[in-house]
DNA sequence: TTCCTTAGCGACTTTGTGTGACACA
DNA sequence: AAAGTCGCTAAGGAA
């Protein structure tokens, strides 16, 4: 089936024909069989590169040109960037939006399409944005991820509401192959196409003793000399290929780049450059080993690792410099970054309290379908590491001529359908218990299941959970949110973790640790493992400090919040990146999460403080700024200013320049000797409009303070939704 | 023989990833 | 459960 043949504008065909695109891939061919430019609904669940993107490209082009509008929803942001690149600059307007401030929101309607991460879109449902309503192409990438156990009733949320809202919006899934495709089509009404087909040969097989065992052939590796996993990455690198290991854990990474150093030994002026801009990217232990590693043409790749330097390592693998990665997870999903060979060395993941166990089927083909490059590796291998001659059957079992597993809906758990069910409250689905049930009848989830009392047992309990917490009220048979409740829905907050903002401040003194652990407990933080040795750190806090914190608790939760707080607290007393990363045990990247974390739990707990809970409007704004700018209080007035970041403020403060007012003061001659001369002018601009701008406040506020004297004091502010600052 | 490096062994430790708010001149 | 680290001892080689 040719390019030409499709009802796509015409631009579009001549860049798909300037990148040599000119016929369909056998499953592309069958969507558009399927009735793809008809409208219709359609399920693909097919190999990673087999062309996925195309199919939704064409189907969101032809769209736009009729005056349609299209979602594209996403898992991760790395990959809605990714997307964003790949549909921008066609003739129509691409937007983006994600957790981190891209754009606004009221501005997302101008564009033909929209690229999304799932969560940013069932914020924006909540938030009612308008535009929502003329969706009228939703396609759904990684679709199978609606049985993922920590994000997939969201997902699903987010389609049932989409749908709900526009019933004639045509919907495109895409997915990894799975199990049981045909009940996920059955709930999207769509057309499912399944197939194996892809563009570059993949060949997966067992390593034992010396070969790699595929179905009827065998490749024997020459004179391995090292052990098996290096004899590997030797084999594909002498033949001119690039290799991803994929290992279980971030030590395991971090080891296995420095023996491939080692054994490899490339040198070249390319891996010089990458590993210094790595070593300062990343100044940490790991950091250290990665530029060291790099420089051999080896790599590591995993969470720990500050966004720059992961960078670095795509871009040195992209380009061909580095010729290994071994990595966690992080590479299995998400960013497109073939080689020719992948190596599965763990298969096995270690599971708290469950020990060893193997890693799903679904997990293993994703990491299987990175190899290959298309265009240009002749073929790609996927190679799996036995230890004993009897697990080279059992792998080919257990993995490669496995079935992938079957999804299960997973909105029925408790902590997702009490944010959930909220949402739908608030957000004015439903209206009544009736309604509620209503909508919960159309979920995947009771398209799987022929018996509901569980579903509607959750919900009677959940609904109970959210009246008696103050979130939803009843009258009769009409359920309505309270403002509470709307503003924890809004705010995108568990509403656990609202109530637990709301609660903990009651009757205790505020202090910036005491929040932060509070904020730390929430089931919304992201929290550090506890490891043998920091149990010092942990009860000594126990012991000195136990009167600022706002929660009582001895569960294992409750020790690994302390330790992520003081990393936060570490962080907000100016101590510097390496030392709190050495001291902890954690990676640079994991600063970043913390922070970025508590960010957004800070300005919601302010939120809510401000509304409903203890008056420290004024604490709460400030250790808000510290978190985000990593800064101590007396900073503050100075971070106020755009250009002054940590470093800089604190190296003016120190010589006495304390606050915007001093600034203007200074001798000039001296703060450009401390900021330059371009950054001086730029600062000392803004200090000057800011202090104008105060002295005019503060005229203003305290007239304002003369009438509210006469007021009665018993009149408490009305519960606006209104923001600080300003 | 002495000194230094290395190999081997056992005890001990640790264990993936990711999204979310809001909006300033 | 398994991989990696660390510290110890024994072994081997050079001076």
């Amino acid at each position: 089936m040719k390019i030409n043949e499709m009802p796509i504008p015409n631009h579009l065909r001549e860049a798909y024909a300037k990148n040599g695109i000119e016929e369909l891939y056998p499953p592309q061919a069958e969507c558009v069989n399927a009735g793809l430019f008809n409208r219709k609904n359609i399920l693909a669940a097919i190999p990673t590169a087999s062309g996925k993107t195309l199919i939704a490209e064409m189907a969101m082009q032809k769209e736009v040109a009729e005056g349609g509008k299209c979602l594209y929803i996403v898992p991760l942001k790395a990959l809605a960037s990714e997307k964003y690149e790949d549909f921008s600059g066609k003739s129509v307007k691409v937007g983006i939006a994600t957790g981190d401030p891209d754009q606004r929101d009221e501005y997302l309607g101008r564009y033909d399409i929209i690229v999304a991460t799932s969560e940013k879109t069932d914020s924006l449902i909540r938030n009612k944005a308008g535009w929502l309503k003329s969706i009228s192409l939703l396609v759904v990438d990684e679709i199978h991820l609606i049985g993922d156990e920590s994000r997939g009733g969201t997902l699903e949320m987010v389609i049932a509401q989409l749908r709900f809202q526009n019933p004639d919006m045509q919907i495109i899934g895409l997915s990894a192959t799975m199990g049981n495709p045909e009940s996920l089509a059955k709930w999207l009404d769509a057309a499912l196409i399944t197939s194996e087909w892809r563009p570059v040969d993949l060949r997966e097989g067992v390593y034992y003793d010396g070969a790699i065992h595929f179905h009827g052939t065998e490749r024997l590796l020459e004179t391995p000399k090292k052990d098996d996993d290096l004899n590997l990455l030797l084999d594909t690198v002498n033949e001119g290929g690039q290799c991803l290991v994929f290992v279980s854990s971030r030590r395991s990474a971090e080891a296995y780049a420095k023996r491939a150093a080692v054994t490899l030994k490339k040198t070249s002026p390319t891996l010089d450059e990458l590993s210094k801009r790595i070593g300062k990217a990343d100044t940490t232990a790991s950091g250290k080993n990665l530029a060291l590693a790099v420089k051999s043409g080896a790599a590591f790749h995993h969470a720990g690792l500050p966004r720059e330097a992961r960078a670095a390592v795509e871009e040195g693998f992209r380009n061909g410099d580095i010729l290994c990665i071994s990595s966690t997870p992080t590479l299995a999903a998400g960013l497109n970054l073939p080689a020719r060979r992948v190596i599965i060395r763990d298969y096995q993941r270690y599971e708290r309290g469950a020990g060893m166990n193997p890693i799903p089927v679904l997990e293993y083909r994703q990491m299987a379908g990175r190899a290959g490059r298309p265009r240009l590796d002749p073929y790609g291998e996927a190679v799996l590491i036995a230890k004993q001659q009897r697990d080279v059957d059992r792998l080919f079992e257990e993995f490669i001529d496995a079935p992938a597993e079957d999804i299960t809906s997973q909105c029925q758990r408790e902590n997702e359908l009490r944010s959930h069910l909220l949402a739908l409250i608030t957000s004015g689905f439903a209206q009544t218990d009736g309604e509620v049930r209503g909508f919960m009848e159309k979920s995947f989830y009771a398209s799987q299941k022929s018996v509901h009392r569980r579903l509607d047992k959750n919900i009677e309990k959940t609904l109970a959970y959210l009246e008696k917490s103050g979130m939803v009220e009843r009258e009769g048979d009409e359920i309505h949110g309270t403002l509470f409740g709307a503003l924890t829905s809004r705010l995108y907050l568990d509403p656990e973790s609202a109530m637990m903002i709301k609660d903990g401040l009651a009757g205790k003194k505020f202090t910036a640790f005491g929040m932060l652990h509070l904020l730390c407990m929430t089931p919304d933080m992201f929290r550090f493992y506890l490891k043998a040795s920091d149990e010092k750190f942990v009860d000594k806090i126990l012991k000195e400090r136990s009167e600022e914190l706002l929660l009582d608790d001895l569960s294992e939760e409750f020790f690994a919040a302390i330790k992520t707080a003081l990393v936060a607290e570490e962080w907000i007393s100016e101590i510097g990146e390496d030392s709190i990363c050495e001291r902890f045990g954690v990676g640079a990247g994991d600063i970043h999460a913390v922070v970025e974390n508590l960010r957004w739990l800070m300005h919601a707990a302010g939120r809510i403080c401000h509304e409903f809970a203890a008056d420290c409007d004024d604490e709460m704004r400030d250790l808000e700024l510290r978190v985000t700018h990593g800064v101590k209080e007396e900073l503050l007035p100075l971070i106020a200013l755009k250009g002054i970041g940590r470093v800089r403020a604190r190296r003016i403060f120190d010589r006495g320049i304390t606050s915007p007012e001093k600034l203007m003061a200074a001798e000039k001659d001296e703060v450009v000797s401390i900021l330059g001369a371009t950054i001086a002018k730029n600062v000392l601009e803004q200090a000057g409009r800011r202090s104008a701008k105060k002295r005019e406040q503060e005229l203003e506020e305290s007239e304002d303070e003369h009438e509210e004297e006469d007021l009665p004091t018993e009149k408490k502010p009305q519960a606006t939704l209104f923001d600080f600052g300003g």
